[in-house]
DNA sequence: AGCACGCCGACT
DNA sequence: GTCGGCGTGCTC
């Protein structure tokens, strides 16, 4: 235990090598440092934050620097967490101080704050005023933040002087643990106290205002200004008359879990749910890390298998993790592990702020709740004993971290499982197919739920039938809308009958293409070469890949023509033709451009569960978990949009999606139905999914991959490279073949090399992407090593665009 | 990330 | 002849 030296990762990124160095550990900090321990350690003239991984006794480096502090006396990450971390870097090819750093919470300290050398006065020094002042400051203060320096002397280039001082170490950077300084989410709720008649007929604002809270009652300011724009300033008039009464309440931070207010109770399992329960049960009862696929066609209730696994988990005294792909898309999922488990969970979302993600890490590290719902990052979650590790929707591309370190979350679950002998569940109504395959061949236990069970009175819910409509037969009988005969009419019968619809497309904006009628010029993000896209607010055009955005010509940039045309539709588009053609029918649109606060994503989701719209239109975020028991037509405009890209699991994700979108018909007692719009209505990805067949596209979807030599039959990697000049790319590529070619000969792999060519998105934000992708039956790692400098490294990519 | 060392154009 | 560009490489 008093090995003298650690191996420590150190939190900066410096770039390969793994970020791992060697430090002494001072005497005084012997007793306290143990894997996993959070310090800060001396690099260069600055100090970091760094994991140590190991202690060793010995080092033969020449200079070895000593560890300055600890800076939690608990370990920030378990045992397991560490070998997971190892694991990752490893397979992934990261570094591992990259791979920790994305598995500790941001926000456990980086704050940046000086602190003076000890031992290194500033005397002799000759200094500048400002640099004087600075010096003197931080002497006052001892440790202080970067940026209240700044605050206090606010006529001082504060940064240019901390930049001398540093580099004759007469000050260090060093980082300290942010204390969670979570400051309470204070909401004034307005209510009305006096009467509105009193308030003059000029103060037209301030008088509806006051008839909104005469309705209302008591109403949060937020929700005020979403009904009244500039709401916070009409208040303030209101309270100068003494019209309004204000309370302010402490809002909770534990957003999802708090809207919740009753605390649901188990539902009756089907014999299919009961028997695939059962066997994850047994798992976890025995420790065993068991690896489980649960396949079971759109609600079927595969949720209420999970929460009754996990209510085994912790009623074990260990704990759950339950990972799903992007939270905000599925806030139903969320809310029935928060109702049936009311306050033993945490919620980590993209919106938490650091300070509320290093909130919830440390009531997860003490034990304060067992179960944790999140998405990728919730793998790393810090508990002492998983029991219960559940990937919902595991074939969905987002568990692959599209940045180093790239690792595929539902993957390392089942290596987390492995190590700590916890069951490991993946879920899916359209499983991976390399999941599936694995299933098929035994490497995991394969629990099917074939059928939507009945629950309460409302009888059988068969899956919907799914209409195919051949939109080239549209166009030879003159319809050129994007609306076939057959989607109007359904719209039509169902807006009459009181009942929902769901229109999917799966593209933003209103026209795809700007284009001119008379030279074909068409308008490109300047940055990234793709055609920008129309969107109807503003005019402007969009670029969908760097957001750039611009105004739309009015004249043709290349020939000066105004003839200006708009080609391709979007989701805006989509939404005005369909309120042209149902003026009566209320229309809701939900996709990335929404925008509004924080909850407007949720708002939107609410008022149409609460059929404030006939029909909401979206793109594939409306695919997701969504149940809604009035949605009778689920719509899909454009079935072929992604079936044509030039990526090998293109079909598999138009399945997927296809039998998502569907899956989010019927969901109630109600006959329902399902028509999607195709160009290619023979393709097979397009029958399997109108036919709910998920096994007869498998079955059609393995043999091409045999015959090429896809994954599940072969394993991939895919190097990119980024550059500015293309020569570069260009010439980098061409060596790395090269490398490879003889890397695999001199290794003894049975591997082949595609390209270089360049990326699908070939350029974005003015860099060039180029590519190389190996394809092999072996381990492919020993080739990793070979690789130059410069390279991303992608093992087992989910794309390959 | 910084900051060094190290080879090629415009200046006192 | 030097000052300075940022291209590779090292930091425990």
């Amino acid at each position: 235990m008093d090995s003298p030296y650690a191996q420590v990762a150190v939190l900066a990124q410096l770039g390969r090598a793994g970020g791992l160095f060697t430090y002494r550990i001072p005497p005084a900090l012997q007793a306290l440092i143990s894997p996993g321990s959070l310090v800060e350690v001396p690099f260069t003239n600055r100090r970091f934050q760094g994991v140590v991984c190991s202690r060793e006794d010995s080092t033969n480096l020449p200079r070895v620097r000593d560890i300055s502090t600890i800076l939690d006396p608990v370990p920030v990450l378990t045992p397991h967490g560490l070998r997971l971390a190892g694991w990752i870097a490893e397979y992934y090819a990261a570094p591992l101080s990259d791979v920790i750093g994305a598995m500790i919470p941001p926000g456990l300290g980086r704050r940046s704050v000086y602190l003076l050398e000890p031992g290194k006065p500033a005397d002799g020094s000759r200094l500048t005023v400002q640099q004087r002042a600075v010096l003197d400051v931080v002497a006052a203060r001892g440790r202080i933040a970067e940026r209240d320096v700044a605050r206090e002397l606010p006529e001082i280039d504060v940064e240019k002087a901390v930049a001398s001082l540093t580099r004759r170490s007469l000050l260090i950077r060093s980082s300290e643990l942010a204390p969670p300084r979570v400051s309470p989410r204070i909401t004034k709720l307005i209510s009305l106290a006096g009467d509105l008649d009193s308030i003059p007929e000029r103060a037209s604002k301030q008088r509806a205002l006051a008839s909104i809270l005469a309705q209302r009652g008591e109403v949060s300011l937020p929700d005020l200004a979403r009904l009244l724009p500039g709401a916070s300033a009409t208040v303030a008039s209101l309270e100068r008359r003494g019209m309004v009464h204000i309370r302010t309440t402490e809002a909770s931070r534990d957003a999802p879990a708090a809207r919740v207010n009753a605390r649901s109770e188990h539902l009756a399992l089907s014999p299919a749910q009961r028997a695939a329960y059962q066997e994850i049960a047994a798992a976890v009862c025995a420790h065993e890390s068991r690896i489980f696929l649960l396949h079971g066609v759109t609600g079927s209730g595969k949720t209420e298998v999970y929460l009754q696994a996990i209510d085994e988990t912790i009623r074990r005294g260990r704990q759950a993790i339950m990972m799903v792909p992007e939270i905000s898309l599925t806030p139903q999922a969320v809310e029935r592990v928060a109702s049936r488990f009311l306050g033993r969970v945490a919620v980590l979302h993209s919106k938490l702020s650091d300070a509320e993600r290093l909130a919830e890490w440390q009531r997860l590290r003490h034990g304060e709740v067992d179960i944790v719902v999140g998405p990728r990052s919730a793998l790393f979650a810090p508990l002492p004993r998983p029991g219960l590790i559940i990937v919902d929707e595991e074939h969905d591309p987002s568990y692959k971290q599209d940045a180093s370190p790239r690792y595929n979350a539902r993957d390392a679950a089942a290596v987390l499982g492995r190590m700590t002998g916890a069951a490991v569940v993946f879920g899916s109504a359209t499983p991976d197919t390399g999941t599936y395959h694995a299933a098929q061949t035994g490497r995991i236990r394969l629990l099917e739920l074939p059928e939507r069970p009945v629950w309460g009175e409302t009888g059988a819910r068969p899956m919907p039938p799914v209409q195919i409509v051949d939109m080239r037969h549209e166009l030879r009988i003159g319809n050129r809308s994007m609306f076939s005969e057959p989607l109007l009419e359904a719209v039509n019968d169902t807006v009459n009958a009181s009942q929902q619809s769901l229109l999917f497309l799966n593209r933003r904006g209103h026209a795809t293409v700007v284009l001119c009628r008379d030279c074909g010029y068409v308008v490109r993000c300047p940055r990234c070469d793709i055609p920008l896209t129309y969107h109807a607010a503003g005019t402007r055009l969009v670029c969908h890949r760097c957001d750039l955005g611009q105004q739309s010509p009015r004249q043709c940039p290349a020939c000066s023509s105004p003839r200006i045309r708009y080609l391709g539709v979007g989701t805006q588009r989509v939404e005005e033709e369909i309120a042209r053609h149902f003026p009566r029918a209320r229309v809701l649109r939900w996709d990335r451009d929404v925008t509004g606060g924080k909850d407007a994503h949720r708002e939107i989701l609410d008022r149409f569960a609460r059929h404030e719209a006939d029909i909401l239109v979206g793109t594939q975020m409306i695919a997701k978990g969504l149940d809604f028991p009035l949605v009778t037509l689920v719509g899909v405009i454009s079935a072929d949009s992604g079936l044509h890209l030039p990526d090998f699991r293109a079909p598999e994700r138009s399945f997927q999606l296809l039998t998502q979108v569907a899956g989010r018909a019927g969901r109630a007692a109600l006959p329902s139905r399902v028509i999607v719009q195709t160009y290619t209505p023979d393709h097979y990805a397009i029958r399997a999914a109108a036919r709910h067949d998920y096994h007869g596209f498998y079955g059609q979807e393995m043999h091409f991959r045999r015959t090429a030599a896809y994954p599940p039959f072969g394993r991939l990697v895919r190097f990119v490279y980024s550059s500015e000049s293309e020569t570069s790319c260009r010439t980098s590529a061409a060596n790395l073949r090269a490398i490879l070619e003889k890397a695999i000969g001199e290794e003894g792999i049975t591997a082949d090399v595609i390209g270089p060519a360049p990326c699908f998105v070939a350029r974005i934000k003015n860099r060039y992407q180029w590519q190389v992708i190996v394809r092999g039956s072996h381990d492919l790692h020993p080739l990793l090593d070979h690789v130059p400098p410069g390279w991303s490294i992608d093992v087992d990519p989910v794309d390959l665009l």
